[in-house]
DNA sequence: CGTAATCACTTTCAATTTGCAAGTAAATTA
DNA sequence: TAATTTACTTGCAAATTGAAAGTGATTACG
C-alpha cells in the first residue's frame, strides 16, 4: 500500500530523538560542515564551486550530501543562473535565512573565546 | 625534546580548518551531542547519569568523550559533590556559559521552524 | 558481614560516516 | 575540436558512532 503524503510528517516526528527544538535542529545541521554552507550562503556565495573552494576545503561528496539535505528540508533553494544555464545558484529560503541569529551567536562566541579567530564583516 | 607549553596554542591554531570563528566553534561542538550536554548543564543537570538518562539517550561512551573534550577546552568544570564523594558535579565555566545565546538562538529557530517541538521554559 | 545497587565510566565491535582522490557528464571557451 | 569549467558521483581506507556488556569504586540493605 502506498503511504499517504500526510504520514510523512508523523514519520519524521516519530523518529526524532526528542521533542527538544535544539535536538531536532542538531539532527539537521549538527555536524562540522552544514553551518559553514549556511554561513557561505549568508555571505553571498551561491555556487557549488564557491562552497567547495572555501578556506575549509569541504570534500565535494560531503558538500553534495549537505546541499541535498538542506534542499530536502527547505532550508535552501536552487535555480539555474539566468544567462548561464550550466551554473546553479543556491539561495537561503526563509527557513534557512532564519538561522542568521544562530550564525551571529556562533560568530560572537568564537571571536570572544577562541584566540586568533577573525570574521569578515558584521 | 619536551615541547614547550607556549607551543600548544600555536599547534592548535595551526591545525584549524580556517580562522573563521564559526568553523573553529564547530570543531569543538559541531556534532549531534555536545550542545545537548551544554543545554542540560544550562538547565541545571550536573551528573553523568543526569545526562545519560535524558530523553535523547546519548550513548555513555560518547558522553564520556564529549565531557572530556569540554573539560579539555575549559568549557565545563568538574568537582566532587560535597557530602557524597562518589558523585561528580559538572558545571559550565564562563566560556561554556557564554554559549547561552547560541542555545537560545537554536531553541528559537527550532520552535519556529520544526513542527512539534517544545521547550521547557524561557 | 555479605549482597545488591548506584555511579561513572571503559571496552568491544559492527555499522555508519568521513574525506581523499579519481572519475563522469554536460556545457562553454579557445 | 580540444581544453576547460561546473557540478557532481564513485571507490575505498580510515575514523567515528552507538548498542551492549563489563569494570571498579563506593554506598545501602538485610
Amino acid at each position: 500500500m502506498k503511504p499517504r503524503r500526510t504520514q510523512k510528517k508523523t514519520d519524521q516526528a516519530s523518529q526524532r530523538r526528542s521533542p527538544c527544538p535544539i535536538a531536532c535542529g542538531l539532527d539537521l545541521f549538527g555536524d562540522k560542515w552544514t553551518m559553514l554552507v549556511i554561513r557561505d550562503l549568508a555571505l553571498g556565495k551561491t555556487s557549488f564551486k564557491d562552497f567547495a573552494t572555501g578556506p575549509e576545503h569541504i570534500p565535494t561528496n560531503i558538500l553534495s550530501d549537505r546541499l541535498t539535505r538542506l534542499l530536502d528540508h527547505d532550508m535552501i533553494g536552487q535555480a539555474p543562473v539566468v544567462g548561464d544555464g550550466r551554473r546553479l545558484a543556491y539561495h537561503l529560503t526563509p527557513k534557512g535565512a532564519a538561522l542568521r541569529p544562530v550564525l551571529l551567536a556562533l560568530r560572537d562566541w568564537g571571536l570572544e573565546w577562541i584566540e586568533g579567530t577573525a570574521a569578515k564583516r558584521a
